[in-house]
DNA sequence: TGATGTGAAGCGGTTCACAGCC
DNA sequence: GGCTGTGAACCGCTTCACATCA
């Protein structure tokens, strides 16, 4: 185990791990090898390793990892032995879609409260969250000891939601916005942009196939 | 210009620049330097250059790049010249969201089906998209000339549904499902993971913060 | 023997720095 | 003078290969 930075990509695949072991402890699996993991779920093994390595030493050679304890380890790595609040800003098709979603799939994510600007929401419920006024943000906030952020609102407004939700002290921020944005001091924020996925994809069908079927 | 392979990583940062070029254009510009374009969108210059080189040379020494042109040039060269056919597999909370979110903004995408094994669900339209019998997919891809399916069913369909879509000879696929996938042959997949980006950002939460209030 | 943990090699992407051109 | 296009340097992530240990 070495004190080092970890890297994104890293804590990403921390994540991937995690369920794939889930899945192999409803299969009933009591240890597997990074070899076994790799073959499964089609991952590198001395990948494997070498990102459980940057954590602690939780294998044992000849043996392979204990499926039970390294879920454990990797739940508490990332911070999913504690609850998440979170606040979806923008109602809009989006936001409450995504209300609905975190709320079934995600024990460790609940979605406190939503917000709006538009008059008409204001007030309203989705499932049981209710929509609050973006000027009561902050308020909010402190009352629900929300943690992240989700930004679901059109690309024109999302610069200026950050930045309320930087003010606010969130540290951790979810962005929809298809727009690059300016993050401000110690804040971390991921974007996932649908816009970028749909045109790569268009770029792929874009160019010519080779004979052999193969780019 | 070199002939090499072009990494996907660029063709997203080429989605950006359009994006980039498009706002640009609305506020009447009518030549932007690399340089201009990276301080405004907080980007690198040298990259920018360097993405645009693997295309053409586009741009003009001591001027910069004629916006309208590059657009131009970035459109073609993303496939965004020609309209694209979506197929939503999942009629549930996301898929109903992701029809009317492609539907509203994005111009060379139109969604021209959904799908779906609910029978309560067939036959209904979302907006004005009618939701078929996935046992009809093969059929009504080749019908509408579907070439992007997108994938918004639960994890364990994922696998089965994405055969499907191989099946019917879709090249471009977007896939919303948290578990890692098996893709064959000639086939490109763009997973966006809502999980793993939510599990990072708990990852990054339960990190002590230095004092300098960096990590 | 079998699988981990890890230094070293390999590889790909980013950034630098400057020659070349408008 | 200013900005592009690009080889070279740099950097970080991935993969290999093996010493190490149960």
């Amino acid at each position: 185990m070495k004190v080092e930075k970890i890297s994104e990509l890293t804590t990403n695949r921390m994540s991937v791990y995690l369920r794939c072991l889930n899945e192999l402890a409803s299969k009933g699996a009591k240890t597997v090898s990074s070899d076994g993991l790799a073959k499964q779920f089609h991952l590198n093994s001395a990948q494997i390793r070498k990102d459980l390595a940057y954590f602690g030493e939780f294998g044992v050679r000849g043996v392979g990892y204990y499926v039970d304890e390294l879920r454990e380890h990797l739940k508490k790595i990332l911070g999913l032995n504690t609850e998440h609040c979170v606040a979806i800003i923008g109602a809009g098709r989006l936001g409450t879609a995504l209300a609905d979603y975190y709320g079934l799939t995600q024990t460790n994510f609940s979605v406190a409260a939503m917000f709006d600007a538009d008059k008409n929401k204001i007030g309203n419920k989705v499932g049981d969250v209710e929509i609050f006024d973006i000027r009561d943000f902050a308020r909010v906030v402190k009352k629900d000891k929300i943690n992240v952020a989700v930004i679901a609102v059109p690309a024109p407004f999302a610069q200026s939601v950050l930045e309320l939700i930087t003010k606010a002290g969130i540290k951790a921020v979810l962005n929809f916005a298809p727009i690059p944005l300016k993050v401000e001091g110690d804040v971390k924020m991921k974007t996932v942009d649908l816009t970028i996925s749909l045109e790569s994809l268009s770029y792929f069908l874009a160019q010519p196939v080779n004979s052999n079927g193969k780019k």
